[in-house]
DNA sequence: GTCTGGATTAATGTATACATTAATGTATAC
DNA sequence: GTATACATTAATGTATACATTAATCCAGAC
């Protein structure tokens, strides 16, 4: 299984993204981004078209490429719908009382990492432990379309998290919602953990989006 | 915006899939589509990476494109997804209550074609109406997303609920249920109508599992 | 008989040439 | 000055040739 080109075209132009190297609104034609990256049109071509599928570019005819951009309310609506999968996932895993032995292990870790990362105030390790967190619930929940899905909003608000990740106030109250949220979970409390997962989810949306809109601008 | 052939191969596809033609598990390589359709590969190539992401095929290098199967646990995965959806879509159109005349057309009509069909026992314009009722109640949620995630599994489903079809029961209680969630709705009872609709949804998934079990196979 | 290795070959991956389309610019009429 | 129609052109859509890959087949050893 050697990686295609279209495989390294999608990956390079992903982490453009994510980067911040490759700004939202901004175009491309096919031909730029082929001689960007070094290749001919086609593996640029079907990167561009799973790249759109993901979400995280528009293709139109005759109008290039263009890096999409998320909207306060694009935003609003993704929580809606992370949020009602994720609550979900919780309610099942939290069924799934009692536990068998390590079961629980990645949800403890993400846990234990962002309580290390508050600690040294290292946001971007927090960013990625509280992924992991909420990634590891939704693949243990066993139901493999909650774990596709998620893994496509993810990607779609990743940038934003990015962006507003060092304006946030220290994640505190955050990481107590996490630690009682695995808490009902291991103690097989279905409806709590569900109560709580949705609270909490509730309040990063807020979170996330007057942080967009206290940046100046509505878009990111 | 004149029609690609892309669009034209996948279109084609998809209705030989949904008709029937091209049964779960058979296996083309690009070529063999290419000629069947009297096209060359490249929009075949494409219109195979979108079915992939619809989920109706599966492309393997070297192992060629083969028209997907779903499993019935699959069908429970993916009912859960549009359980969840679709209630959060239900308290939303309900919580929006006074209702702008017109507003609930939709759904009102799709109730009533139900009706109409059931009492002249025509089960494809059932299945047509029931479709568009759930389709309209996630349109009216506001939520584009939702529309997006909804469309692309109810492409998944259909197949399996087209075969069972005609070997199901009279949908007498079907129809009462989405007439009661209509009223729920049209009162503005939110909790009501998520309680209802969710029961609903549950009791649509067992039956359609159930058929496929009863009909010798696990897969459709 | 089975397993290993390499040759064969069928299929996909990629580049590129060409066809087609629609966006843009320009000239002309009003 | 504005609008319309036409010409231009840049971009994408499509076909195809070629490169590359891995599945399959076959021969030979054990």
């Amino acid at each position: 299984m050697t990686e295609t080109l279209t495989d390294l075209a999608e990956t390079t132009l992903r982490e453009q993204i994510f980067s911040g190297r490759m700004l939202p609104g901004t175009r491309f034609t096919e031909a730029e981004l082929a001689a960007h990256l070094g290749l001919s049109r086609t593996p640029v071509r079907e990167a561009a078209m799973r790249l759109q599928t993901a979400g995280l570019v528009t293709v139109r005819p005759r109008h290039g490429i263009t890096i999409a951009s998320i909207s306060v309310e694009d935003m609003a609506h993704i929580y809606e719908v992370l949020t009602a999968l994720e609550i979900v996932a919780v309610g099942r895993v939290a069924a799934r009382h009692p536990h068998a032995f390590g079961e629980l292990a990645q949800l403890q870790r993400a846990v234990g990492n962002m309580r290390y990362a508050l600690s040294v105030r290292d946001m971007g390790t927090w960013a990625s432990a509280d992924e992991d967190f909420h990634r590891a619930l939704v693949e243990l929940s066993g139901n493999p379309e909650l774990v596709t899905i998620f893994d496509r909003y993810t990607d779609r608000v990743r940038r934003a998290r990015l962006a507003t990740m060092h304006h946030r106030p220290l994640p505190t109250a955050s990481l107590d919602c996490h630690a009682a949220v695995l808490a009902a979970i291991e103690a097989g409390d279905a409806a709590t953990a569900q109560q709580l997962h949705g609270t909490h989810l509730n309040a990063a949306r807020t979170l996330l989006t007057e942080l967009i809109r206290d940046h100046g601008t509505s878009r990111v």
